[in-house]
DNA sequence: TTGAAAGCGCTAACAT
DNA sequence: ATGTTAGCGCTTTCAA
């Protein structure tokens, strides 16, 4: 069973392939008798256009390349859903590269993808600094979007949440609750989330407390970290726990909870991004909700103005506000009864 | 800055395209001198080869499609990592679609792959049946292999976990430790994990317990689901309860926990995937681990052989052992004292 | 408004 | 072993 192609239409409709070529892609005006026949004979044989060819022709693959640094990390797979969506609202397709949060992978896919011709690339890059030439070298070449996290300043375009804004809902609303002892949990990687995160807790701790900045532990974005800071942090006698991302935070819970220390009547604790899986802990989470559908729509519509012959206008730099989402987790304290309750149940060890 | 092509390598080498061609796709005996001085040309040049000529004139894009239901669902990002991995270790490129848990969308992404000329598409079945129609066209035009997910018999070439014998490695394990009173909190769906997991606990679970096949409870795949079903599976007085996948098991060994329940003491729980996210339940989950990797590499491979000439070879169905992870929640019961040990905690509501 | 024809950049016959 | 040439299926001048 060969394909179909545009000249076999054209033979079925009595026409030039050029006419059926003008007709189903509605370039050019035609007669309306003709245009009817060529629909009916397209549909009739089953015509689907070769869109290789087309992209040969027309230099426009219509797809689009997102390379991320893993598939993995938990808060990914809802932006990927998002612009996956998106794109093919918009009759493009995706081209999915993981990286393994490895930035010599990045370059290599970042390479495989041009190859391949992608119209625009949508990157989150690994690390703001070693990313940085392989994202730069492919901005030159196509539009090229930094999704969620930055690299340097004025590499590329942007969209990303406001991470600043969002650290500082949080202090903001822990100040609200009562808490003034906070401390941060976060991540010493060198992703743009890491160090804004970190930056702003920097900034805006001391509006609590003068001591609070400097109580920061760094590992990375996971709940095992989470875990091992919650014993680090304990020293520092805190009201309040700030983490730089969900799983941190439920790490923390979970540690705090074996420790018989009660959260949030002794301790708050709040995460960052809000992923699905915060639905599975107790106390529930207080968390910073990222703008998912809106960053993976700005990202798709920047995109697409840089694809329709905007590729001069001045580069963009789009910051989402986020949303503080309040649970139980950072409750007010209660300042009485907190350890004597949380002293009912003994402290049990992992196994 | 235009892009550096074919003919302009060959006139940088003094030789045709045809031989450039040729030297750089090692397809004929080149000699040793001309090999070289192309190979220095493009070097020099910075020529990549445009992909989408090639694939134009070779009928072969180097690109293979995957439509998955959601890749929300925590189980699918491994999957997809591996699947990414052993296509760009093939020097393929992997175009990802999301159809929304829904057949008429997975149809509309199978086309749209199609048109963009995939040498093949791996499918994810959303429904064993509704899928049905859209997998078996396609599988008509270009190799297709069913991942993780059947869709029919004889439809497609199929690479999936053994969900049966996984299954019966647990019912086996829940008679070892002595637990008899097993009960099934599953999925209704129409997908083929949680038929065949469902059927494979119907045929096995009275070996333990001739009522136990008929303790059955189906929701869907969600912890929201586990949570509801632990009520519902109680007045059963069960002493363990299988689950169809981990998302269920987490959620019901939460809804146990707050009950004041005692897990493993009283009832035992086994998940179903070994998704990284039990990592975060205490009891640790016994679960059963897919071999994600292997899955892909399979699949890889099947494609790679499909598209080696292998397009008329018989229909192959490949099933994988899953592994049996023996963890906390299943760890035999402690028939006197759990009541007692459990009721030292009073039940929690939600808030 | 329509058609004829020229390619897009590459590979694969077919020559030599 | 190398060069010449004819397309792959489409879009887009350029003429009519």
């Amino acid at each position: 069973m060969t394909e179909v192609t545009l000249k076999e239409v054209a033979r079925a409709a009595g026409c030039s392939v050029a006419t059926v070529s003008r007709v189903l892609g509605g370039t050019r005006p035609v007669g309306p008798e003709i245009a009817l026949r060529v629909k009916e004979a397209a549909e009739r044989l089953g015509y689907r256009p070769n869109q290789v060819a087309r992209a040969l022709r027309s230099r426009s693959t219509g797809t689009i390349g997102l390379v991320l640094p893993q598939i993995t990390n938990p808060f990914f797979p809802s932006l990927v859903r998002e612009v996956e969506h998106a794109l093919h609202a918009e009759g493009r397709a995706l081209l999915l590269a993981d990286c393994d949060d490895d930035p010599a992978t990045e370059a290599a896919r970042i390479t495989a993808l041009l190859d391949r011709q992608v119209d625009a690339l949508l990157v989150i890059p690994v690390d703001e600094t070693h990313s940085r030439d392989a994202v730069t070298a492919a901005a030159a070449r196509v539009p090229l979007v930094l999704l969620d996290r930055g690299c340097g300043t004025g590499t590329a375009d942007l969209v990303a949440t406001d991470n600043a804004s969002g650290m500082a809902l949080v202090l903001e609303h822990l100040a609200a609750v009562g808490r003034r002892r906070v401390c941060y949990v976060g991540a010493g990687g060198r992703d743009t989330a890491a160090v804004e995160r970190l930056a702003a807790y920097r900034a805006g701790a001391g509006a609590l407390d003068p001591e609070a900045p400097g109580r920061v532990e760094l590992g990375d974005f996971s709940w095992e970290w989470g875990r091992a800071a919650a014993d680090r942090i304990l020293p520092f006698r805190p009201d309040a726990v700030v983490c730089a991302n969900d799983l941190i935070a439920i790490g923390v819970l979970q540690r705090l909870r074996q420790l018989g220390v009660d959260a949030p009547g002794e301790i708050g604790v709040t995460g960052f991004d809000d992923v699905p899986m915060v639905g599975l802990v107790d106390p529930a989470l207080t968390t910073v909700r990222q703008p998912v559908r809106e960053l993976a729509a700005e990202a798709a519509q920047l995109l697409a103005g840089r694809l329709n012959g905007q590729r001069d206008a001045p580069r963009r730099s789009v910051r989402l506000a986020p949303e503080l989402v309040v649970r139980a987790s950072s409750a007010p304290p209660r300042a009485a009864s907190a350890r004597q309750a949380a002293s009912t149940r003994p402290p049990e060890e992992d196994q």
